[in-house]
DNA sequence: TTGAAAGCGCTAACAC
DNA sequence: GTGTTAGCGCTTTCAA
């Protein structure tokens, strides 16, 4: 069924059917009806391909996450998706494991299929000639959740710098100064202060937090920067470690929902209470945080919305619209029961009291 | 940038160089090289929509959800994902909150986007008009999750029937006689036994539960199954509702994930102990589920397995393939710590006594 | 192996 | 308002 048969059947011009279906160029009422008559009785359906090609619009968005099994991605693209929706824009979801040549691949192919714009959060902030690419191809891009190093692009993320300042003032506080901070970051060689790392959104965390010790005129403790967990096991294998000595951290930052899982394991299987033994934070508060023993300290983020307004941003380009005022999302501190006062560390040596009493 | 171009910049006719490009037809490896090495100089891309207009193909496929921010759906969607990725195909994703409505507008636009074939979810077993339509257009179709009524439609899901049958064994032999089963499916009117769902998914898990209360012959306790559990402030007066009373129930069912949120919430603030007062079991096993005080007993299902097969599915009708021998996937009820033995519930008689002891 | 030409289903100029 | 005629960028006859 084309716009053709239903032309012949409606007893008028291609021309006259197209527009009629298309709901462009001037019709008259009575083609009109003849048209949509015809079309129902055919049960006719446009063929978007075709319109597309003419029109140079797929109204069909991109999206490149990571891991849309992580349900802070699942939660963004549902804003996304929502967003995209009530505009009349469907999306394309691609993921991609977090690794660039994915990334680069996927990038390639949505742009190949003739997507109007393209949502991204960047697996490298670094490594970003890809993206460079979809900017020179004229078509609009937007980056959620990191930024894609100095390339100007439209962003929509917290200030994660300033939340993480705050989230590590809070540790502070509460006495504690081995703070350890895990993450699945991949880099290449182990953390060093002032290292590029592939990921601004980390970068930006490990600032803050130097910032706050700073601040505070303490060292920052940099061996307990824990980049590189890969599955669980190896989160937990990296938890039990910086668990252990006399040195051993006091506070665990998790930097994502996902870490934070094993995260928790890996303490309870050592036998350690939270906040007892050790003070536990993580990045992302779903609702399940509020259900262990003790709630979690959480650092909340606007996923949804920012899923939300990254749509609407691009979506915004598309339409050849100005930018809106960049909107700001910021973080939340959410405390909860997880971070408690640093714990006496000097216990050997408690031990050795209680062998001297009797 | 256009076969034409390329053409052009390596001498060569249109129709060669798309041979050369499209890798199809017969080309000579001369002229293969030099379109390719134009191409490549001219950095050319093809244009997908060009070339699904002519075959007929556009290497896409419609997934169609209920909701991507539940993480059941978003693992299902992993695992579309990565299955359709590796047959090199990508895959349009839109939400429906549920809604038929929007399921059939969905459907209706992937259609006319020229998807290569559909996986649902289907929001109703019922109502299932638009999917017929899926069928007659020629494109393939297949369900998730949940059945399609009496469409023969390749389904991939488990045997609800049968995991509820073992699950509420499992509860009837901890001696509970009251359980309640919750559930945010949407319904005129409130439960009878034996009444029409839109969900095939609830209909077979509440036909296990009766099962296993006829088989252990006790009366079904039918008015603490509670359908329409919207918002998370519905789920939460109703889990109140069933727990209070004489007549309470002593365990309770969460029918998912999200579900199962509102309830532990409820059943804590009720100041309720999990599984001293109350026995709490939900559907699918997410990791967090082990790091509640005490863990939850779940029912787990394989969902990311069922997502590589249902685009696998998809993808062998694509191909003009005949389905594999159709896989059964069976969900598991792991006994972790929220069931416990049924509570003594002639508290108020024991009161009585404790005013005569004295 | 190559090229010319016809078409996929639609929109967009252009006349009338 | 309406119809005719070109395309969009590619694949696919069909001859050569």
């Amino acid at each position: 069924m084309t716009v053709a048969d239903v032309a012949k059947a409606a007893q008028v011009s291609k021309a006259q059917a197209a527009r009629a279906l298309g709901n462009y160029g001037a019709v008259s009422d009575d083609v009109r009806e003849r048209v949509l008559a015809a079309a129902e009785a055919l049960s006719y359906r446009p063929n978007e391909l075709a319109r597309s090609m003419n029109t140079g619009k797929s109204h069909t968005i991109g999206v490149v996450v990571g891991d849309i099994e992580n349900p802070h991605f699942g939660l963004a693209t549902r804003g996304i998706t929502d967003a995209a929706k009530k505009a009349g824009y469907n999306v394309i979801l691609v993921n991609t494991d977090e690794d660039r040549a994915a990334e680069v691949e996927a990038v390639r192919i949505l742009l190949d299929k003739r997507v109007d714009g393209l949502i991204v959060a960047p697996a490298s902030s670094v490594d970003t000639a890809h993206l460079q690419q979809v900017h020179q191809s004229g078509r609009p891009l937007v980056f959620i959740d990191r930024t894609g190093g100095d390339l100007d692009v439209e962003t929509l993320a917290v200030d994660m710098a300033k939340i993480s300042l705050e989230a590590t003032q809070h540790l502070l506080e509460a006495g504690h100064r081995r703070i350890a901070f895990i993450s699945t970051l991949r880099t290449d060689a182990p953390y060093k202060p002032g290292m590029t790392l592939d990921s601004s959104q980390i970068e930006d965390r490990l600032e803050g937090m130097q910032r706050a010790f700073l601040a505070a005129g303490l060292p920052f403790p940099e061996d307990l920067v824990r980049l590189n967990a890969g599955d669980a096991e190896s989160i937990r294998s990296i938890t039990r470690d910086v668990l252990r000595g006399p040195e051993r951290a006091t506070a665990v930052v998790a930097s994502d929902g996902l870490i934070a899982l094993s995260v928790v394991e890996a303490i309870q299987e050592l036998g350690l209470s939270i906040p007892g033994d050790v003070s536990f934070l993580m990045y992302d508060d779903f609702p399940w945080t509020r259900l262990t023993t003790p709630p979690l300290t959480v650092i909340a983020q606007p996923v949804y919305n920012m899923g939300v307004a990254a749509a609407k941003a691009l979506i915004r380009q598309m339409e050849g619209l100005p930018p809106a005022a960049p909107a700001q999302f910021t973080a939340t501190l959410v405390r909860r029961g997880s971070v408690g006062p640093c714990p006496d560390l000097q216990e050997p040596v408690a031990a050795g009291r209680t062998v001297a009493a009797p």
